[in-house]
DNA sequence: AATAGTTAGTGTCATAAATACAATAATGGA
DNA sequence: TCCATTATTGTATTTATGACACTAACTATT
């Protein structure tokens, strides 16, 4: 069937579908990249964790679906997160019930408060990625390839914009962003050439005068930057950051 | 309503949504970057151009959907098609008819024959990119948005991967695949340059003795190419051929 | 043939970036 | 005060790029 033969104005016509949206919402928490998930009430999958979604209503848009789930589930506090479509996902098989076609979205936010059980008796909380790509967590449906799909383009994206601002607050010293960086890519940056990276982009602000007030063990003072708007909303950036490991450190911890 | 809630095994719980997915189908012919359309039949936007597609079938993958519209419309001689998923486009007001989501997909051709009046009484032919570019093509629905996702998403594609291997035949010449980037980014690249990037990355695989036939107006004869497997998967190239207009040739043209 | 024209492929040099890492600056704490 | 710690600047080495001259191997023309 087509959508250019006789007219389709029978919604009995179609192949009976569902459509969701499901949110890979990611913030950085205790030096660690962190997902938030809910945990399921009812088969299928019940007890296991899945990704914030629901169904897309009839007059929604799909982008205004994937905000509308994201704000529901976090309640944030600090700055504007960024959110991106990621891709559809819709094997027959994927969810027993019915045919269910998700519309997955990703989402960077820089500061989330703790998760409260959510208002449909579905308890939510902020996994470390680390346990799920350990195999430490049970994720329902197919929801454990969705993250790994996002995981990957957060990576990437990381390399060639300047979404790492969006995991700081609207002010951040430029190790705090180095430490996204480093936290969220598993490496370990150095700082000097980091530092010059990030003074010779002009899409990054120095805020003159101003000195960070976060000051964990001594140390120099750090002043303070903060992202052009059109930045904050991931637009490029050139020259990318190059993703490798630094050699000269093993890593020994 | 959320996936979490009540049980839904009631399909008519669910907000009545078809999903169906449309393929921008790339292909360079008469040394221009060509979009596969189809003409479509009656409202709406009946005499406009469309992007071939269709419902998704009931036990249908959303990849193996694409796979099929591809195939039905392209008759594909040369060659695996790279196909890939784009995105999803849901906005409530696409389709005057109902709500219609589509997951668009691209996919890039080696060569393709010349389409023929398909078998839904709809005529399909190749439109050169740059005429849609221009807006001398009236596009249905949505299908001009997509389309511009659709190559920009190529355009840099072809940076950081082999994919521009996937418009050459089997064999190539390290020119054919440079003409392939000139004519998709519309710049000129540096043969010299060009021919040390190809030969120093492990992906290109030199076929000894082999000297191309195609040789148009004389000239040194040039060895034959081809591409890893993995790289014809699209895999990563590093590094990344910049893309940018060669300023010494301001294209005099 | 000799020659002109064309495309393939190599060599070279100047410049720009990235990398490793040394050195200096400015703080907190013992 | 001295030491540990973090921020920032400096610098030498390596690497990649871009421009372009040059050689190689062919076709077409005279």
């Amino acid at each position: 069937m087509r959508l250019d033969s006789p007219a389709p104005y029978n919604p009995d016509d179609f192949p009976r579908v569902a459509v969701t949206v499901d949110v890979v919402v990611f913030t950085i928490r205790n030096d660690a990249l962190q997902v938030l998930l809910v945990e399921r009430g009812q088969e299928p999958f019940q007890g296991a964790w899945a990704l914030p979604g629901g169904f897309v209503q009839p007059n929604e848009d799909l982008d205004a679906a994937a905000a509308r789930e994201l704000l529901e589930e976090t309640n944030v506090s600090v700055g504007v997160p960024y959110l991106e479509q990621l891709g559809s996902y819709g094997s027959p098989g994927r969810d027993p019930r019915m045919r269910v076609i998700t519309v997955a979205y990703w989402a960077a936010c820089a500061e989330l408060e703790q998760p409260r059980g959510g208002g449909d008796a579905a308890y939510s909380d902020l996994v470390p990625l680390a346990k799920i790509e350990r195999g430490g967590i049970r994720l329902a449906f197919d929801h454990g390839r969705i993250v790994e799909d996002a995981v990957e383009r957060l990576r990437s994206k990381l390399e060639y914009t300047a979404l790492a601002t969006k995991f700081c607050p609207p002010k951040f010293t430029i190790s705090e962003l180095r430490r996204v960086y480093e936290t969220i890519w598993g490496t370990r940056l150095d700082p000097g050439n980091f530092q010059r990276k990030i003074r010779q982009n002009p899409a990054f602000k120095h805020i003159p005068m101003a000195r960070s007030p976060r000051r964990l063990r001594g140390g120099r003072p750090a002043s303070l930057w903060s992202a052009s708007d059109e930045v904050r909303m991931a637009s490029a950036m050139s020259p990318p950051i190059a993703r490798r490991r630094v050699p000269r450190d093993n890593d020994p911890e």
